[in-house]
DNA sequence: TTCATATTTGGCAATTTAGCCAAGCAGATG
DNA sequence: CATCTGCTTGGCTAAATTGCCAAATATGAA
């Protein structure tokens, strides 16, 4: 006889490695600072010094940012005298923005219908 | 006269709203499940359960994710009946993942030059 | 009304992440 | 050599996220 459950009782299927693969990216865009520092990386490479003046943050916390981005295989870096240069690995990247941004102004849209 | 700093002290400058409106959405998109969610979405709306099955997690855990999402202004979602259907609130997002992907193959091409 | 189905919500423990400080390290320069 | 600059790493605490269970809710059917 076959036990009827109240709800399925979530079988546990792996989420497939595709989409793991993406997440580990997509998670590594998910924060302000990172995203302003692609941003800015999308015009050319830049040094750390540069990005932390424009994150107006601590050293050592833009350097854990860029080190995500590079884990995430978004960045690459190279030392040259003092400094490390990062750069976008990906031009692709630039134009990533245009479907964020098409969520926004949905979401604006919406909330301006709902007052 | 000015004190030398060692390290330049982390001046707090706020991230720019810009910024943190795009990684709302870019977060809630950096999870395996949800963007396998918002794949099987991108080809049309579907409800709950069958968004549940395709998972293979616990309803209540996906109902999570769901909640995530339309939060963040990704999906819309409409009650017909005891079901109810979710939907992408905006198209683009179907091609948001070329981008990804592309970085996926970039990453891939390193890896394998390093062998 | 009572029951079943479809979904959401509250609560909670385990894990992950963020950001700060201090310390380390490598290249340049005196 | 000693020292400075540019950056990374380790350690720590606070906060956020995940996923499961149990309970609540809503709709439809008997």
């Amino acid at each position: 006889m076959k036990t009827k459950a109240k709800t399925l009782p979530a079988k546990p299927v792996p989420v497939p490695a595709r989409y793991r693969a993406r997440a580990e990216i997509v998670k590594a865009l998910g924060h302000p600072t990172r995203l302003m520092m692609v941003d800015r990386l999308a015009a050319g490479e830049c040094c750390v010094c540069e990005l932390q003046k424009l994150a107006g943050a601590d050293m050592s916390t833009v350097s854990k940012h860029l080190a995500v981005l590079k884990r995430a295989g978004i960045l690459e870096n190279e030392k040259r005298g003092l400094k490390v240069f990062y750069r976008l690995s990906c031009p692709c990247l630039t134009d990533f923005f245009g479907c964020i941004e098409g969520v926004l102004r949905k979401r604006a849209g919406r909330l301006a219908a709902e007052l």
